[in-house]
DNA sequence: ACGTTAAACGGACCGATGGTCCGAATCGTA
DNA sequence: TACGATTCGGACCATCGGTCCGTTTAACGT
């Protein structure tokens, strides 16, 4: 890849980011403004990312592999003898911080048409380490539709719809959830 | 309201209503369609419903008090003396079918924009009976937040993404999420 | 250094879509 | 039937995602 491309599709990332992050309604923000905002012309932001999608999807995941390197980095010790349980509720309130942290960006995605929050590597990889916590934990039963459902509790726009709750609230509702699901609340 | 008013209003949400059932994307359905199928001019199709946003609802609406309509009459007996958990599964069996055979519709209503499945009165008032059901059942403390996950579970896209998976196995993984959630499974 | 070439650039342009506007047509009423 | 209020309808507008192509520029061989 040439130098210039390889700095246009970073100053594209990081202006996308900002904008994203700032807006209420990441429908506000059109691909002009991004193409504006990064200093670059709209055929060099479509060239690199394809389309609208492509380009939330590439700032998705980037957002995404950070965090995986946050908490894995985080993570320490990792005791890997662990109860499922404690894990899925560690891994499902790991998820929620990065929906609300990633609000914007997170609804973008999901809103994309065309069943877009389930045609992505990201959600794919979620519903696979679900599932298995599930099934570790309660017995492979209904694990993949439970994996989903524990999945939707925590999409962007109902965490966004409840937004004025205190974030502990949400919080203890997730885990909540997943100790009931899990088979043993409590 | 004038006669011809209210005919072409009766027009329009019959039209709308056959586009969006046979329409696979509800996205590819314009209000220009509408409109055309309709034979009636954007001009009153907008003036009648405000916009996109207010048309979807008020079918939507239409929708869901037939629902609760023959889901009345059909109640028959009504037998008020009922677990509250059998009562959920029953609520919530019923919103899935709902789900099911209005796929395009629901999908239309979830994907507007601005939080929208939530702003919606069909919305409040399911999620103010499965809190309820859900208090009955295992006592308020998170119930406000579970009735939001249960009803998450059963959001278009996702029942949408799960199209190839037989009914019956849809059915039986709401089932157990709700009697997992109610606090004793089996 | 310099010329060559393939790649990238950028913004004018296009088609579609949601939404507006206003003169024409129509309804209800006296 | 005549008249005023209401509604109709489609031309029109702004915006947005996406394309196209003449121009620029980075990389590399000589």
């Amino acid at each position: 890849m040439r130098a210039d491309a390889a700095r246009n599709r970073e100053a594209v990332l990081q202006a996308a980011g900002l904008l994203f992050d700032s807006a209420d309604d990441p429908a506000a923000v059109s691909m002009d403004d991004v193409a504006a905002a990064a200093g670059v012309g709209k055929g060099t932001l479509f060239r690199r990312f394809g389309d609208r999608a492509g380009l939330i999807r590439a700032l998705y995941e980037l957002r995404a592999e950070r965090m995986a390197e946050e908490s894995e980095a985080e993570g320490g010790g990792d005791g890997a003898a662990d109860d499922p349980v404690d894990a899925l509720v560690r891994a499902m309130d790991a998820l929620l911080r990065f929906k609300i942290e990633n609000r914007a960006l997170s609804r973008a995605l999901e809103s994309l048409g065309g069943g877009s929050p389930y045609t992505n590597a990201a959600y794919g990889h979620w519903h696979g380490r679900v599932t298995a916590l599930i099934a570790e934990a309660r017995g492979p039963e209904a694990a993949d539709f439970l994996a989903h459902a524990l999945l939707a509790a925590v999409r962007s726009d109902l965490v966004d719809h409840l937004a004025d709750w205190p974030d502990a609230r949400l919080k203890a509702g997730v885990e909540e959830l997943v100790r009931s699901v899990c088979g043993r609340g409590a």
